[in-house]
DNA sequence: ATGACGGAACTATTCCGA
């Protein structure tokens, strides 16, 4: 079976349920994942979804803040969810696919201003999180699976717009480069994004306080695909709809796209 | 300084994003 799935950091899936649809009808991804849906799971607006095609969802909220979802028109499994570093947050959701592929749809926590977790909590939480995220991935190795999100790390040189300068900006700091490499080791997670794009500079997050975000063009990979290597071989036509980032009141990411022949 | 915007929440100002 030959599917395409798509992830998307939509700050706000109430707010932009329109742009949600725009995609869906434009891109027809089979599956769309969605991170910082800022909603209650019941407040999610799923028939305006339904409407397009989309006609499962599995999902995990909260009032206000993160939020995850995947939308689909292939008939979903609810796999589960998982609270590292015990938040109490909604940052993760698993839906299991007819073709037995699992899809993890994760937002790990942004982790704050100060890179330092002594100063600032929200650091030592980030660090956490990815650790337990490891550690789960070591302890059963993920097979025919798919790990999706934002997850609030660029880790090569090109995933930023300059690598000196965000060297010491939450995002971009050696420990966490760090504690995601072992995150990717943990489950032999192959980076798709990375394997169909090997070269040249990648974003998908432009910040909202650019004046003008394209011609400064100031970006970070923060949203990522990756696939077990027992699928990463299927994998195909990786891409980051850019223009998206452009439409009407948008979120300040933008959609990142994989094709699997699985 | 990268750079001050944008969303949600007990509507007005605060927390949060990264």
């Amino acid at each position: 079976m030959a599917f395409t799935l798509a992830t998307w950091n939509i700050n706000s899936v109430r707010l932009r349920k329109a742009l949600v649809a725009r995609l869906l009808a434009e891109e027809a991804p089979d599956v769309l994942c969605l991170q910082e849906c800022k909603s209650p799971v019941e407040k999610i607006p799923l028939e305006v979804f339904a409407e397009a095609g989309y006609r499962y969802m599995v999902g995990r909220g909260q009032k206000g803040y993160n939020g995850v979802a995947i939308l689909s028109k292939l008939p979903l499994e609810d796999a589960g969810d998982q609270d590292f570093a015990q938040l109490g947050h909604a940052r993760h959701v698993a839906a299991r696919l007819p073709n037995g592929v699992t899809v993890h749809n994760f937002y790990v926590p942004a982790g704050g201003d100060e890179p330092d977790r002594e100063k600032n909590v929200k650091f030592g939480q980030k660090l956490d999180y990815l650790t337990e995220m490891r550690d789960w991935f070591h302890a059963s190795k993920p097979e025919k699976a798919i790990l999706v999100g934002d997850l609030n790390i660029a880790p090569r040189e090109d995933d930023v717009w300059d690598h000196k300068k965000l060297l010491k900006i939450v995002s971009h700091t050696p420990v966490e480069v760090e504690h995601l490499a072992q995150v990717q080791d943990a489950g032999d997670w192959v980076d798709i994004t990375r394997k169909d794009v090997p070269e040249g500079l990648l974003y998908s997050w432009w910040s909202y306080r650019a004046k003008d975000w394209a011609a400064a063009d100031k970006g970070r990979r923060l949203d990522h695909i990756w696939a077990t290597p027992d699928i990463a071989n299927a994998a195909h036509s990786s891409r980051i709809l850019k223009a998206v980032r452009g439409w009407e009141q948008p979120s300040d990411h933008a959609p990142v796209f994989a094709s699997f022949d699985v």
